[in-house]
DNA sequence: ATCAATTTTAGAACTATTCTAATGCCACGA
DNA sequence: TCGTGGCATTAGAATAGTTCTAAAATTGAT
């Protein structure tokens, strides 16, 4: 019974292909951090990823993830979600979506698209286009 | 003549009434802080407001300004602003408003109230109240 | 095999922010 | 008026997320 079930290997085929049609070009890295980046919709700091790729006995340096997250925002394939100055998150769902964060509980929730605001391309600053609409819901807690 | 007009005189009265008002007990730096801040709607960094204070002589330590806008911020007196992992503005016009950010230019705009989505308090996560509504929406200047 | 270009890496460097712990300040009551 | 308690301020150290450096590894092309 080798390692890689059918699904594995079907599941590194799309990734490659994902970074592909990105312009990314595969390395053995980029793939390895790929694979645990999207294997399921997540937000997911730096060092949470270098630890989950680590810990399958592979090692992926701290640098490589930092140029990799970099490389893959550029290319559009997951956002960066600045909370404060010492918590930015990677949400490897790149898709148009926004977000609510608990400040008491440290959660990032998904907001449904529905409630996400309408811009007009001419009420942005004249001479520039959109590059993203970041919006984050900060909660809190209701008093008890 | 003396070095303080009568405008001057008004603006100190009223910093130190909208600190009180806010339960913020009045001190000498906190005074000078608050005066640099409020004298104008602005985005400004911590560093640059130390600079700002310290200019006219007055020395007010590092330590201080963050304290101080830390407290103006769990006040409401400012809004702090994360443009990225190492870029925070504090923005002395706390009330309902939204942002451009130009990641060309480094500029962030003011953006007109009308754009501003709407939320309905029932969309929020269970047992949660909003306590902000973060929205930056990044543009980049059009290529040539 | 050789080569040039790109990628990865360990660790150092950087830097915005927070922490520490000593000192200063001030209001209040004895 | 003096002493005490409680904040506030401070210089500088510590922290930590991120970026940089420069050397080694990998790559695909010739
Ligand atoms: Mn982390
Ligand atoms: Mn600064
Ligand atoms: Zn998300
Ligand atoms: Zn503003």
């Amino acid at each position: 019974m080798t390692p890689n079930t059918h699904d594995q290997l079907l599941k590194k085929k799309q990734v490659e292909q994902m970074l592909a049609e990105h312009g990314i070009f595969v390395t053995a890295q980029r793939r390895i951090i790929a694979e645990a980046l999207f294997a399921r919709n997540q937000h997911i700091t730096a060092d949470q990823l270098l630890d989950l790729v680590n810990k399958n006995g592979t090692k992926v340096s701290k640098a490589t993830i930092y140029n990799s997250l970099g490389l893959f925002a550029d290319k559009g394939l997951v956002r960066e979600i600045h909370i404060n100055a010492s918590k930015t998150f990677y949400d490897s769902n790149a898709s148009r979506h926004h977000h609510f964060y608990n400040v008491d509980t440290g959660d990032l929730i998904d907001m449904k698209e529905r409630l996400v605001p309408l811009f007009l391309q001419s009420d942005l600053p004249d001479g520039t286009v959109m590059e993203t609409a970041d919006v984050v819901i900060r909660v809190r807690n209701q008093s008890p």
